[in-house]
DNA sequence: CGTTTTTGACCTGCGC
DNA sequence: GCGCAGGTCAAAAACG
């Protein structure tokens, strides 16, 4: 039975990696020209759906509480939409960088990449901006006054901005996602025989959380050894506890 | 006038 | 070696 799960979600990582190239980057083999000669060390995709009634959205890059300079913007071959590439400008000499561009089947959802990491604090979460969209529950709330890794500074980034995790291999391949590779019938056949993985969605959407747009990780155990053989994925310490228990107990 | 955005050129790596 | 694609640079334009 597990097995046969297993074999699932091999299946649907396999998929990922076949039908997405943007996607490939989280195989080590599987790097992309720019992350190599980049050497990107951390590369996080989440995928933000922009709020129709949203106002403040004004451009393609969601607003956020760092201050990011544009410095180019490409097409990209098979979508309508150009990438966009943006630097952090809140400090000087900051490498943190993000892409952004539209999801190629819905026009409404945004592909954030972000590399490299802020080598400074954030803005003042004090300043009446931020305590306002804390106010508004627009901004997740860090335990750290200072974020120090991607995860927790993708947090800050998020905003009012709902987010549907898509780095979680598994999940990017639900079905209901308006964002993802076309799905053939045989996929949504396979989805339709394991509803295993859009429950694990469910909870995450669930939960209310903007800031989850994180990295799965998983302790370490037997029972989830075929974490191996979906290769190492960079560890997020900040993904909530209590949601990666969720996430074991629905996927076992 | 300083900062940000735009956009064409350039660079790099990969596949053929 | 060449072409392609993605990422970056940098000058010019736009903006506040």
């Amino acid at each position: 039975m597990m097995k046969c799960q297993r074999r699932k979600v091999r299946e649907l990582v396999d998929d990922l990696h076949s039908t997405s190239s943007e996607f490939k980057i989280s195989k080590p083999e599987t790097q992309t020209r720019a992350s190599k000669k980049m050497g990107m060390a951390q590369r996080i995709v989440v995928g933000v759906k922009i709020e129709e009634n949203d106002i403040r959205q004004k451009s393609e890059a969601p607003p956020d509480c760092w201050s990011w300079r544009k410095y180019g913007q490409k097409p990209i071959k098979g979508s309508p939409y150009p990438r966009g590439y943006y630097k952090c400008s809140t400090a000087k000499g900051c490498s943190a960088k993000k892409q952004v561009e539209k999801c190629r089947t819905d026009a409404s959802m945004l592909i954030i990449t972000y590399t490299s990491i802020h080598n400074h604090p954030a803005p003042d979460q004090s300043s009446t901006y931020y305590k306002k969209e804390q106010e508004e529950n627009l901004v997740p709330v860090l335990n750290d006054a200072e974020p120090t890794t991607l995860q927790q500074q993708q947090a800050v980034e998020v905003k009012q901005l709902k987010i549907t995790v898509i780095e979680d291999e598994e999940n990017f391949h639900d079905s209901r996602s308006p964002c993802h590779s076309p799905m053939g019938d045989q996929e949504k056949n396979r989805f339709a025989g394991n509803q295993e993985i859009p429950n694990v969605l469910n909870n995450i959407e669930d939960s209310q959380l903007y800031c989850h747009s994180v990295t799965l990780s998983v302790p370490k155990t037997e029972e989830n050894d075929f974490f191996d053989e979906l290769e190492e994925l960079p560890t997020s310490s900040y993904f909530p506890t209590f949601m990666r228990k969720n996430f074991f107990k629905e996927r076992l």
